[in-house]
Parts: C-alpha cells; sequence; structure tokens
DNA sequence: AGAATATATGAAGAGTTGCTCATATGTTGG
DNA sequence: CCAACATATGAGCAACTCTTCATATATTCT
C-alpha cells in the first residue's frame, strides 16, 4: 500500500504532520545534491577559502579536466550558488549565497570530526 | 589534458594545494549524498524531531511505501547516521551522530530562509 | 584579420540511484 | 504450530548523473 493511516498497531509518539513537506524536501534535497559530488564540493570549498578564483586555476589546483570544472560551475551557477565575472579571457568565480557558505563552514568542521 | 601546473596565463591568487582533499571531498560528498533525496532528509528531520519513530509511523506521515522507507532507513544505517532498536515486531530508528544532527539543525534553519 | 588562449556547451555512453514488486525473515498471539 | 503483522532484502527497470570528446564562443595579441 502507498500510506493513509498506518493499518494497525505502531509506535505510538507519532506527530500530526511530517516536519518537513515534501516540496521543502525536494528542495533541500536538491541542495545537498550539488554538494554530493567530489568536484563542486571541492570547488565549493576552495572558494570559501580564497574567494575568488578562475576557472583554469580551478582545474589546476583540484587536478581535473577544464571541461568537467567549467560544467560543474555551470550547475552551481544556475543554482545560484556561484557568481562569475569577466576580466579578459579569464571568469573568476565566487560564492554567491550566505546561507550556502555558512553551510560550508559548519559542514567543513564536522565532517574533519567525522572521520577521525 | 588532465592537469598539471596551469599551463599559461591564470589568474594569480593560487593556493599552492586543494583545501580539500580528493578523498576528504568523497567522503563529503558521500554524506551530502544521504542527504540528496527527499524521503531520506525527511526521514532524518523527522528523527531530529521526534528522537525515534518505527518504520511504519515513518512511512505514515511521510506517505511513502513502507518498503521504501526500509530501502532509505537501510542506507542511513549502514552509513551510521541511524541506528535503529527493536521492540517486539517494531523496530525504532533514531539519528546515531552528533555531527550528523548538527548539521540537520544547521541547514534546518538556513533552508527555510534560503527559498523566501 | 588570424592565431592562440580561456571558457562554455552539447551529445553520447557508462555507471549509479531509487522505485516497485515479490519474497524472505522476525515476532506475537491464538 | 499457524496466521497475521512488521520489517528487510533482492531483482529488474526507468531515470538521472558524471565524464569525455568535439565543438562553439569570447577575448587578446600581433
Amino acid at each position: 500500500m502507498a500510506a493513509g493511516r498506518s493499518a494497525t498497531r505502531t509506535g505510538g509518539r507519532v506527530l500530526e504532520k511530517a516536519p518537513v513537506s515534501l516540496t521543502e524536501a525536494r528542495r533541500l534535497a536538491e541542495l545537498f545534491q550539488l554538494l554530493a559530488d567530489a568536484t563542486r564540493a571541492r570547488i565549493l570549498y576552495t572558494l570559501l577559502e580564497v574567494e575568488e578564483m578562475c576557472v583554469n586555476d580551478l582545474a589546476a589546483i583540484l587536478d581535473v579536466p577544464e571541461t568537467s570544472v567549467s560544467h560543474a560551475l555551470r550547475l552551481l551557477r544556475i543554482a545560484g550558488v556561484v557568481k562569475n565575472r569577466r576580466a579578459g579571457r579569464l571568469v573568476y568565480y565566487s560564492l554567491d549565497d550566505h546561507h550556502v557558505r555558512m553551510l560550508l563552514a559548519t559542514t567543513r568542521e564536522h565532517v574533519s570530526h567525522r572521520f577521525s
């Protein structure tokens, strides 16, 4: 069965409604999805540290093909997580979301603890 | 080309090393991947609120098939994010990672701000 | 204008994910 | 022990994701 009130004996202690709605959860999941890729994550944590960096330097420092970085940045840009500014042939990227920045800062700490 | 020092003119302002190593990034991504699904996210935020809930109640409150919840819980359990305790036929799940709990608490706030 | 550099984009393929259906396991009550 | 209930697991499939290769666009320099 799909759902609708639980059939018989259950655990009691039941909330009337889920604390996070389905649409809210989808948005959340979408945001986390952006961090759920090693390349994108590394880009973001790098930008957290250096404030601004161009595509080629990101590719070099992360040791990832430029085209791959470019694709990654596109997704992040579309999601409004990073912004870019052009300077000649170079395009500089930087973080563009206060909440994501805090999220990154927070997780950076937590995660280093989590694996040790 | 794959990488190795940037070929020509770049942006200056280059870090010597990426701030997050590839393996560290992979672990991070793996963790975020767990939150990158609406069902799993809703389960976790629910558990954040009620401390403990059995599978059937979760399925009912989220309006998601039980088998789906069960699969989701399996992943979370394997990752060490939730733990379970059996009480008769019921199995109660709860959060089992201090860092993830803080991550959830933090993001819960940020995200509600992010979409408004 | 033409060549070189920096970045962006599209498309195709391999791999992964999450869902559903069927079935298995664990537990209680009659 | 058998039936009913609660949860878990496996297989198969459709959808999505990431990478790579090819190519397009933008900018500078000579």
